[in-house]
DNA sequence: ACCTTATCTGCGCAGATGCGCAGACACGCA
DNA sequence: TGCGTGTCTGCGCATCTGCGCAGATAAGGT
């Protein structure tokens, strides 16, 4: 029942997918993927980050330090601003996969391109 | 609300967010991380999904249940046996990019933590 | 019919999560 | 120095989440 790799298959290891486990739950947010979406536009404030997400620069700021803590994003300060920014363009290629993914809901039901 | 811009950007509508974001939430876990990686080799059943994943048939049943709901795998039931398999191999394709991210650690050893 | 195997489902609990609130902190300016 | 603005952080609460447990359900073999 055990196969590792007979077939040339095998598991990841534990570490790797806890951490993919870690990056993939912070996209796993609708708040957390509108600030990163609008973070693919470049840099951008936090209370601009918060307006386009639409919610308070509270809950974005908040966000923003668990992304940051989980490498997604860096920090960057001006002044009193603090402009963000997508750490790693990877991140921007999943975002696209997922939204491409969700604006083409899977249909349940055949339909042929006639 | 939503800025649509000069230069092209837009945010994208709510409702594909949120259900990216579902999609996203459901990767966002270690162990079904593996359930999924696993189904990668194919139609498996879930007692074998939980060998390979390292945990009890029951939790993998009900991961599968969130996962059957989300639409990201399909089952077929064979005898006692239900088969799972991916039900998009973009599913596939965003594993590959999460796992490959996890695999390069970003150097990002972090601005300060106060 | 009974038993075995494989899977599913309701229940409860410990831990995590998102966010609003209020206050603290950082920075620029007069 | 004091004030205003922008951002961060501790706290509390409502909610969600993953999993183990026990029982239910489905299908096949005797």
């Amino acid at each position: 029942m055990a196969h590792t790799g007979i077939d040339g298959f095998s598991m990841p290891s534990g570490d790797a997918v806890r951490r993919a486990a870690e990056a993939l739950r912070m996209l796993g947010d609708p708040t957390r993927l509108n600030v990163l979406w609008a973070l693919m536009q470049g840099e951008t404030s936090v209370a601009c980050l918060a307006e386009l997400a639409g919610t308070s620069p509270t809950a974005v700021s908040q966000h923003l330090s668990k992304l940051r803590l989980a490498g997604l994003v860096t920090n960057r300060r001006e002044g009193t601003f603090v402009y963000y920014q997508l750490a790693d363009p990877h991140v921007g290629a999943l975002l696209r996969q997922a939204l491409s993914h969700a604006g083409h809901p899977v249909d349940d039901r055949v339909s042929e391109p006639r």
